[in-house]
DNA sequence: ACAAATTGGAGAGCACTGCTCTTGACGTCG
DNA sequence: CGACGTCAAGAGCAGTGCTCTCCAATTTGT
């Protein structure tokens, strides 16, 4: 990888990182709103340079989104765990502590669309490397099949050829819910939406986490 | 009400809903960026001349959230049904349709929080609407108890002196479980989150609301 | 009824934003 | 070595939130 040939080529790769890491930076510190002008004068160049590296902020904002998807979708692949049923915790705990570790990262991916909202191409792979973890875990464990509408049924069949097993769509169905389960908590806690209630929400997670893995039926 | 007794006041009033009404419109068209000069030239107004009515743009974005709230709400409470389950299944459909006709207004409240992110105190009661009917529901339906570890047991016990009936620690549990489930789903709809898989989502959405209502024990 | 006090609106201005264009300097390659 | 491609910088445009001052209108107190 560092066998970019010329010195050009990769000072242009050091400065694009650079320019991706402050800005995560700035991100994490000033929250949501992203100036490309603070970025540029934090790392001592002009704004107009930035523009050489990226087309605009929302392409600069597209590449934090994909590295977010990255980053977690690495840090669920690894997490582990014996059996399925502590894989499956292990993976639901993995997402709710990248998610608080990495706040604004997160309401990047899953928070409401800020700009004019386009979901380039490039994000959805990323985006989809953490529910597939979640199908592998529930095939490992041998989710049953259970009823469901025929629409959904259908929609489930066509999604299959996109998985690494052969999970039956009464248990798909079920693992998709459980993912925007696990999503909605995750942006209640984080988004304040259930201060006064449930908060702090760490026992009120894990007991979540758990009624999940019995709903998709992942043996105790 | 009408009886602000002078002309300025009734005048006042008048000017502070057509602004909200102003932006409401933009957020609608424009996306998530509301900007003020934009409501005051559209309302033929000087842009400095809406600071007599709201002291800042996250004071309008507040107003607008509070109304947000107060409509999904009084939408939500509207909602009947024969059965408890159908009351159910009403209130669920309630809150999807509401969401589908308000978009934006949807990510306004349950969004990211988009600037600095304060949630003055005025805003969780109407918050609270909308979970306070699946709690009266499932009070209703009578939701039966079950096992939660002795820490969300706490949190249900401090929670229950604000709700409209005395729901067991056990189902309490469960109903908040199922509102941010449907909450994770209808943003996963909105924002774009499962195209490509449960999409369309009406009948997914019924499927969840039905596996929900069982979850919490609403008699079918 | 008249003067005093309060209120609403307009305009200029500050500091900031994303973005474009031009200019000049540097590195790379034929 | 010369030509080309690339990069950084600066100025500038249109837009933003917000503040301040000034003036007209309305409400209020006497």
């Amino acid at each position: 990888m560092n066998a970019g040939r010329t010195a050009r080529d990769r000072a242009r790769a050091e400065l694009t990182q650079e320019i991706k890491d402050e800005a995560r930076r700035q991100l994490a510190t000033d929250g949501a709103q992203l100036s490309l002008r603070a970025v540029a004068r934090s790392l001592g160049m002009a704004s107009s340079a930035i523009y050489r590296y990226f087309p605009s902020r929302d392409d600069l904002l597209t590449a934090l989104i994909i590295d977010a998807y990255s980053s977690l979708g690495a840090a669920v692949e690894a997490s582990t765990g014996d059996s399925p049923r502590a894989q499956w915790r292990s993976a639901c705990h993995a997402v709710r502590n990248w998610a608080l570790d990495h706040r604004h990262e997160y309401a990047l991916i899953y928070g409401s669309p800020v700009p004019g909202y386009r979901a380039p191409q490039d994000t959805v792979a990323p985006a989809a490397r953490v529910p597939l973890v979640f199908v592998g875990v529930a095939g490992a464990a041998g989710a049953p099949d259970s009823d469901v509408p025929p629409v959904v049924h259908a929609q489930a069949d066509a999604l299959r050829p996109a998985l690494p097993n052969d999970l039956p769509a009464g248990a798909l169905a079920r693992v998709l819910l459980a993912w925007t389960q696990l999503f909605g908590m995750i942006s209640f806690e984080l988004f304040g939406q259930l201060v006064g209630s449930a908060d702090p929400a760490d026992e009120f997670f894990a007991y979540a986490v758990d009624q999940m893995a019995d709903f998709v039926g992942i043996a105790r």
